[in-house]
RNA sequence: GCUGGGGUCGCAUAGCCCGGUCCAGUGCGGCAGGUUGCUAACCUGUUGGGGAGAAAUCCCCUCGGGAGUUCAAAUCUCCCCCCCGGCGCCA
């Protein structure tokens, strides 16, 4: 959520950004006009609930000296009328408000490259160098399903986007997840296992709601939502608190399952695990002061690079332009891993610096110098253990089976798997 | 799920029975200033959100959330949420 102030003091600057991300700026000249409505109610409500509390203080006193109330309370009986009309122009106004500046993206970072789709995102680094036999090696979905991902099954058992794991696959999973916390603990993450159900207001703070809904799996009658990603609980942990400015920055890696319902990707990665309706992610969480997220965005990324390097897995590292910027998001990094068999890189991560968007929906504030100001919140993946499973199928595939690398060997308790 | 207790301005507490000097008191912490020849002590002010104003300042809102009663609600009524304890159930 954007401050109501900027969009007053400066309304430009907020149409200029969402003209950058591809998207109307009509919103903008809308809340304006129903901001400058609310406040002249606000302002005539406000003086008739100033006269009415100094009029209902006198009754007190007038009634010990016995005197007659009864005007007085006809003319405070006539003002609370007044004022129950004004208050409730003013609260639909409010609502209003509220909708729409909980549906308008946060403004990209000024370092954020302009563009119109994602052919404009530009290469920040390369790491690794892709096999030079590349095209020999065949997608994971055609060597894996003899004896390590049941497709059918997984069908069966809950629908399309489903698969089960089984045997080394299985434990390959479980490798990756604890390979990674592992890991980003001794990166100086702290390691947190959250709900994987939360709420509405939740879901809000961290801005899946109220625009996303349709990408969410929703419980049928409590007001209980699936995560899509661990930002969402982990982001919200300290949501209505004020956090040590000394404590600052915080930073959390945990370990959920994500459940998106991937609307709109009709018949995109159909084949094989690429995208499912369930995947296993690591994701990693900060909470820094303002000044600190953008040197913060490049660590955390960075530290969700470290997971490739240790697993030998060669990547690039992109930069979101205007127009890819997700919705809470004013500067993300996206880390794609190398893919054999689509001879392409293709997204394994993404990590965003969210500056005070989030925390002025979830209200995560800090002290200083007796002010309280808002907190910056980051996020990433570190990184999507699905596809890196698919990374390994296919960067360490040889003849019928592959190599596990090195850094995974003492969690699988093994050097090589067939396929 | 049943039952008893509880949720108050950053933290801790008072107020609630008996509605109105509570626009919420006190202690601690934070901030600003002052004082004593020292990183200790003391004194004063301040401490959430919002509106109007150039400013001084003025006003409104806030006692877990919502609805209601009333001229007036932290205080009364109803619904919901959460926390602590007991019983029940359960991986």
């Amino acid at each position: 959520m954007l401050s109501l102030k900027l969009i007053r003091d400066d309304p430009s600057i907020l149409e200029r950004s969402l003209r950058q991300r591809g998207q109307e700026a009509e919103p903008v000249k809308k809340l304006v006009e129903l901001d400058k409505k609310w406040r002249h109610l606000k302002g005539e409500a406000d003086k008739l609930k100033g006269e009415k509390n100094a009029i209902s203080l006198t009754i007190s006193e007038a009634k010990k000296k016995g005197g007659n109330i009864e005007p007085i309370v006809k003319k405070t009986k006539e003002l609370s009328e007044g004022i129950a009309t004004l208050d409730a122009k003013a609260e639909k106004l409010e609502v209003q408000m509220a909708e729409i500046l909980l549906t308008v993206a946060n403004i990209p970072d000024n370092s954020v490259p302009l563009g119109k789709s994602e052919a404009d995102n530009p290469e920040v680094r390369k790491w690794g160098e892709p096999r030079k036999d590349s095209k020999s090696a065949k997608p994971h979905y055609e060597v894996a399903e003899k004896s390590l991902i049941d497709f059918e099954r997984g069908a069966k058992v809950a629908g399309h986007r489903f698969v089960v794991l089984k045997g080394l696959a299985a434990r390959l999973e479980r490798s990756l997840v604890n390979f990674m916390l592992d890991l980003q603990v001794m990166n100086g993450y702290a390691e947190v296992l959250p709900p994987f159900l939360v709420n509405s207001k939740t879901m809000t703070g961290t801005g899946q709601l109220p625009k996303f809904a349709e990408e969410l799996y929703r419980c049928r009658d409590d007001d209980l939502w699936l995560v899509p990603t661990a930002e969402v609980p982990v982001t919200n942990l300290f949501s209505g608190e004020i956090l040590e400015e000394s404590a600052l920055p915080m930073k959390f890696c945990a370990y959920t399952p994500c459940f998106r319902r991937e609307a709109g990707s009709y018949q995109k990665d159909i084949k094989g695990i690429m995208r499912q309706h369930q995947f296993d992610k690591v994701e990693l969480v900060k909470f820094t002061l303002p000044e600190q997220s953008s040197a913060e965005l490049e660590t955390l990324t960075r530290n969700a690079e470290s997971v490739l390097q240790k697993l030998e897995l060669p990547y690039r590292v992109i930069e979101l332009c205007t127009a890819d910027l997700g919705f809470a998001s004013a500067k993300t990094y996206d880390i794609e891993v190398w893919l054999p068999s689509q001879d392409k890189y293709r997204e394994i991560s993404s990590c965003s610096n969210c500056t005070d968007f989030q925390a002025r929906r979830a209200n995560i504030r800090f002290r200083r110098a007796g002010k309280m100001e808002f907190v910056h919140t980051l996020n990433g993946s570190g990184i999507a253990v699905g596809r890196t499973m698919i990374a390994i199928m296919e960067n360490y595939q040889d003849g019928n089976g592959f190599t596990v690398p090195k850094a995974l060997r003492d969690y699988m308790r093994c050097d090589r798997v067939d396929f």
